[in-house]
DNA sequence: TGCACTACTTAACGCTGTTAAGTATCTTGA
DNA sequence: TCAAGATACTTAACAGCGTTAAGTAGTGCA
């Protein structure tokens, strides 16, 4: 059907950017061994050449959507290297803007069932954890300098992630009752998830309103 | 293959029974109209006489697992009718415990693929959102009384369901770091969600730590 | 020239949701 | 009492799925 690739990686990215594209335009969901073997002008079985399995072929699409997610990450850091708190915050909004605009990404990255993750490579997960990282370093900068609380800096920014991926996930699948303004649900997110991380005297109730 | 039931209605409680038991013992992930069909001792198709199709079956169990989490989330409310802020605590943690405990009707209700939902019909979702109309109604009767803040009470109560949401699905997709602690996880994630919400004077900064 | 290897193919298995058509059984009307 | 029709279920089939086994060209080398 097809002359043969010219090396072996050749095909195995053809295949991958055969994959994003489906990925992009049709969703995970409708993404099949079939389809994609179809949309390279291969037959479906070429793909276990270079894939073990169609999970494997997700895992590789999620590794492409972490490294995607950690050069915004990156961008971010650069630019607010001496400020932890407005990187914090840039960071958030980073976050949610990379799930708003690349939800099929956002999905297969985080929100595939776990069935699919059992077989998800260590090296992978230890890739993807660094984009938790950069949450914990602002974390870490900024308790340095006193602006956020210093305990648990790990359980803290699994926290945080945990807030913004609540919001993406129910803003991605269109959980929210339409009554929502979703840019006001997004600013109470990140003002709820950076008020969570901050350093406070212990709580004081304001007596009105 | 099996004798008639006995009136239209019967046969239909069946294979929800049938569903709910292969649900909550192998995820909604392997739920199939032919295992259902085989463990209700019926033809697949005999299903169809009862539901459109498979997603008006899974819509039926959301609809249980909604109910569920009101019978849970009508007890917190009962114990604390008088203190909105105990209330508010009691029901993340009501919440959260739902999630953890029956993770198979959490999935389905919550992290089912959009496109499953589609069709789900206007009034099981007015009905769902009861659940999220009690977190709404503590908000607001610890607004009335100067607890919480008191602007936007739906907008809050999305956030606030957004935070537990994130916390619930890391967990069930077990996407957590192993060295986290899931405890420490679930009480930060708890107190972070309560501090969103609470009125306070605008941010003080501690100096040290 | 011929052998071994590589890169790909077709055919097939058992599964899926769903529809069309067929078959018993029960209910009703004359 | 018997036929007609409705009801409740069945089997057969379609098109799709992930995946494996077996087959087939083309390449590089002895």
């Amino acid at each position: 059907m097809q002359p043969r690739a010219s090396s072996d990686t050749d095909l195995r990215r053809v295949f991958l950017d055969a994959a994003r594209h489906l990925l992009v335009r049709d969703g995970y969901k409708s993404l099949s061994m079939r389809k994609l073997a179809r949309a390279a002008g291969y037959s479906a079985t070429s793909i276990y050449l270079h894939f073990e399995n169609k999970d494997a072929l997700f895992h590789a699409l999620i590794e492409e959507g972490m490294e995607r997610l950690l050069a915004a990450f990156r961008e971010v850091e650069a630019a607010y290297a001496d400020d932890p708190e407005g990187r914090l915050e840039a960071l958030c909004r980073a976050y949610i803007r990379f799930g708003l605009d690349s939800p099929e990404y956002y999905e297969v990255m985080f929100m595939l069932h776990p069935e699919h993750m059992e077989r998800y490579p260590a090296d992978k997960f230890r890739r993807a954890r660094r984009n938790l990282d950069v949450l914990a370093a602002a974390l870490a900068d900024g308790a340095a300098c006193g602006a956020f609380c210093a305990a648990e800096p790990r359980v803290l920014a699994s926290t945080l992630w945990a807030a913004l991926h609540g919001a993406v996930s129910l803003l991605i699948a269109r959980r929210l009752d339409v009554r929502i303004d979703a840019e006001a649900f997004i600013e109470t997110t990140i003002a709820h998830a950076l008020r969570g991380v901050r350093s406070v005297a212990p709580a004081r109730t304001a007596p009105g309103v």
